[in-house]
DNA sequence: GTCTATAACGAGATAGAC
DNA sequence: GTCTATCTCGTTATAGAC
């Protein structure tokens, strides 16, 4: 016996990437073996390896692309002039992409310890890249007298883990829709910059 | 055989924990063997069921002595009664005490997924009762006319996020002193609760 | 009685030959 | 794909040293 039907690349590989990145959010990556990801696409083992050379770079290759996909969908974002704005839409932006992918969130975080080095310091330059975006808003606030800073580097770590932190309580048809969370956040957010 | 030297339980002990916590947290529960605790402790496997039920219990003694701690700590620092006072001195206990226990923060959030259900509500529990501690003082701080805050919930929520934030990339001998750091963020949090 | 080494169980993962 | 031998896991049983 061979297989049971035609070619099905297309469909397999983000089953797997899919797969991969639900088992390592539920019990982590060393826990998970890649017979347990080939089970839940439906497919042997040995077959996971026409899709990725280990599982190493599985887990490499989600956080990779969770950190593309952020970059890109933040290219489709208006990006307004005016500093104030910017870092509202900032705000917005970044609470609504990550409640999206709360996995890749977890396992991104939680996993950069099981990165070779050499994968752990490509994920950590983008990670500072996007760090970047919003250190030079406020920047850019400082310089324009809008915001009141005394340390932009750490005011966006500060406020990337404050909004962050959302992913780890937050439910759909909790009790606020997830407007008025936005909008309690933007408004925390501007304080922490000293804005009033 | 059996044993090299005299009682030993008083020593051992706390061994196993400390060696359980510093495997967790650089490998993960799932990835930890009880050999590998044994080895670290200098002891066989079986003994460590001396100190433990089970695995589980272990990681679930880490986390709760953990949040037992905190409160511990927590009382024996001054609680003014002024309201902004209060909330600084929240902030500054917050960041020394969680930086002075890397270990037991990382493997306390990350490994809640791998406790039973009874061990994950009394996890929960606790740290709930410490977010109320928060919540109380931004109560207080609201009602005294001090605090300007739409949601004391979720800015709880926030501010210990961004707080905890610290633990992920502080360390010692970098560009800032710890003490200009607890500065910036007593500034930060402050300007989340409207305070100017 | 207290503590630990040793050995072993059953389950599950793994590696390699076919 | 499949079979098999081997390894490793959490855990238990037991007996010997303090």
């Amino acid at each position: 016996m061979a297989r049971k039907q035609g070619s099905h690349a297309e469909t397999t590989a983000p089953k797997v990437r899919d797969a991969a990145l639900r088992l390592f959010a539920r019990h982590g990556y060393a826990a998970v073996s890649m017979r347990q990801i080939a089970q839940e696409v439906g497919v042997q083992a040995g077959a996971l390896y026409r899709y990725t050379p280990d599982k190493q770079h599985l887990l490499f290759d989600l956080m990779r692309s969770h950190m593309e996909a952020l970059f890109e969908a933040r290219q489709a974002y208006a990006q307004p002039s005016d500093p104030l704005a910017r870092l509202d839409a900032f705000t917005t932006f970044h609470i609504r992409f990550h409640l999206q992918r709360v996995d890749a969130v977890f396992v991104s975080y939680m996993e950069l310890r099981n990165l070779s080095p050499e994968n752990f310091a490509e994920v950590a330059r983008l990670r500072s890249r996007y760090e970047g975006e919003l250190e030079a808003i406020l920047r850019d606030g400082v310089a324009a007298g809008v915001f009141e800073i005394a340390d932009c580097k750490i005011t966006t770590l500060a406020i990337i883990a404050m909004l962050t932190g959302l992913t780890t309580w937050y439910r759909e048809g909790g009790r606020l829709p997830l407007d008025e969370i936005t909008a309690l956040y933007v408004r925390m957010v501007r304080g922490a910059v000293g804005v009033v």
